[in-house]
DNA sequence: AATAGAATGTAATTTTACTACAAAATACGT
DNA sequence: ACGTATTTTGTAGTAAAATTACATTCTATT
């Protein structure tokens, strides 16, 4: 099948009866509860009798019910249709969800475009030889720092964080040579963490910013990781800059596992087996 | 869900009964004609009755004949792109960065294929009743909980989160009939955490469990959300289950912030807004 | 060898998909 | 406009599929 059937039913759209054209567009609208509503279901949500839910079937070129939802399953998991859509009012939660889903996947196909011209080498090349890791970020982006600091300090490097304004312009004051300093922020713009990272740099650390590459942290860091921000500002609309920032902080992570070598790796498996001792894992 | 259903299946064949074995094994060896075969031949090919394939399909955690056909047919349209590579030593950082990013994407297609069939309404009108949410997780699903906390506030519902086990009990022990009870948990086998959402549905609370739906935890819930770990358990792999809870619990934000409307959205605006005050966004 | 427990199958029930046909609605020619 | 042909839609019934309840047959244990 070339096309996708949402695709093949879009486009029948206009030569369809009045009726089943209803079930056209709610079947679109609502592809994910279409997928597992018996067709009674699918025909009271229409406005529409049974019969008709299966002559629109017949009008897809399928023969019931049944292949139609076999193809809208299968062209569910196709990658074309991993666009971003707006979260709107009329959305019920399943739908929403699918949305909220779509738009982190979107964000992460979007981030492997970009991740080849990210300066990986350099950075993980930085990070196996400091004397410590400085994680820096403010509230939703605290959480990543958090979460990051958690997962590096299982390679036995001395992890820290810095999480408020106070902390961190005492970190970044103590901040030395050796030390790397990883900021992240949606926007770059916080004075805090620009007067923060310029105390660091004074203090000759390497700064690694994970930012939008207009902003002024950027401008100050030592190596950019583009994460820009999401274009629209919808209320509805999660962050993805902060999936964008935890993908990024993973691969960096496994990077450097592999730069450090056996040393690492056995710090990785010996904090993997520790856990085991009060039971599997979490 | 980061499992196909045929590694779901090929990994729970050992454990089931004889006849359940043969379904298994059949519908292995012909997943193309598992997919459009009734029951009825599914039974016959595998030779044996039809309540026993309905109770392999249980066996494999769904809930019945219907909803494995439709794991299959969306296990088999997987589009191939964004398999899932080991990393290994000969990688350089980039290339390491590449696939990382590549398992994480791998890891949210799967859940897309999966969330048409969670409880997502369910979940969404008991949250927008409750008198408070508790999030509960260890380790780094504990930064899970804490992100989702941070997340659920700003809709002006009050929240809290329960990070360890002596403050786990002790949220649960006092959890009432109107309080919602969100744990996550990667293997969901954890003692306290069972013990703890024990004591909160005793007290009456919902319990929404973000975990593998096979576990003891599963089997506690009120209501399961899956997000069961990767197979795989090499050092190197991320945790892309993680990434699954998160973006399960953004998804499930968006839903209830459309589920309570305007006093929610507006709440998130003003938050939203609090930042712009110091200004913008972080 | 007796018996509890699990595993499996038989038969009935319920749910789902589909068909045949009749009633509306729409188009068309006079 | 009127009636007739054609298309569209729904009602009611039928066939098929999925699921349940319950009986039977195995299996393991004492």
């Amino acid at each position: 099948m070339q096309h996708s059937m949402r695709q093949r039913i879009e486009r029948q759209l206009p030569s369809l009866s009045k009726s089943e054209r209803r079930v056209g567009e709610w079947v679109i609208a609502n592809i994910g509860k279409a997928i597992d509503a018996p067709i009674m279901e699918v025909a009271v949500a229409a406005g529409v009798s049974e019969p008709t839910v299966i002559r629109f079937c017949r009008s897809m070129g399928v023969s019931g019910f049944r292949e139609l939802r076999t193809h809208l399953i299968a062209a569910q998991q196709r990658p074309e249709s991993y666009l971003h859509h707006d979260v709107n009012a009329a959305d019920d939660a399943a739908n929403a969800a699918m949305k909220v889903l779509e738009s982190s996947i979107h964000a992460l196909v979007g981030l492997r475009g970009l991740i080849s011209s990210m300066p990986f080498e350099t950075a993980v090349s930085g990070m196996a030889e400091a004397r410590q890791l400085i994680f820096v970020g403010l509230g939703a982006s605290g959480h990543v720092a958090r979460d990051a600091c958690h997962k590096f300090f299982r390679l036995g490097i001395p992890c820290t964080t810095a999480l408020d304004s106070p902390t961190i312009l005492q970190q970044s004051a103590i901040a030395r040579s050796d030390d790397v300093y990883i900021v992240m922020s949606h926007s770059g713009e916080w004075p805090e963490l620009i007067a923060g990272m310029k105390l660091a740099r004074a203090g000759g650390a390497s700064v690694l910013a994970l930012t939008d590459p207009q902003s002024l942290l950027a401008e100050q860091a030592s190596l950019v990781f583009d994460c820009h921000p999401a274009e629209d500002t919808n209320v509805f609309t999660p962050m993805s800059s902060r999936l964008t920032q935890l993908t990024l902080l993973d691969a960096l992570q496994v990077a450097l596992a592999l730069k450090m070598g056996t040393a690492a790796q056995e710090n990785l498996r010996l904090t993997k087996h520790s856990l085991g001792l009060s039971r599997s894992g979490i």
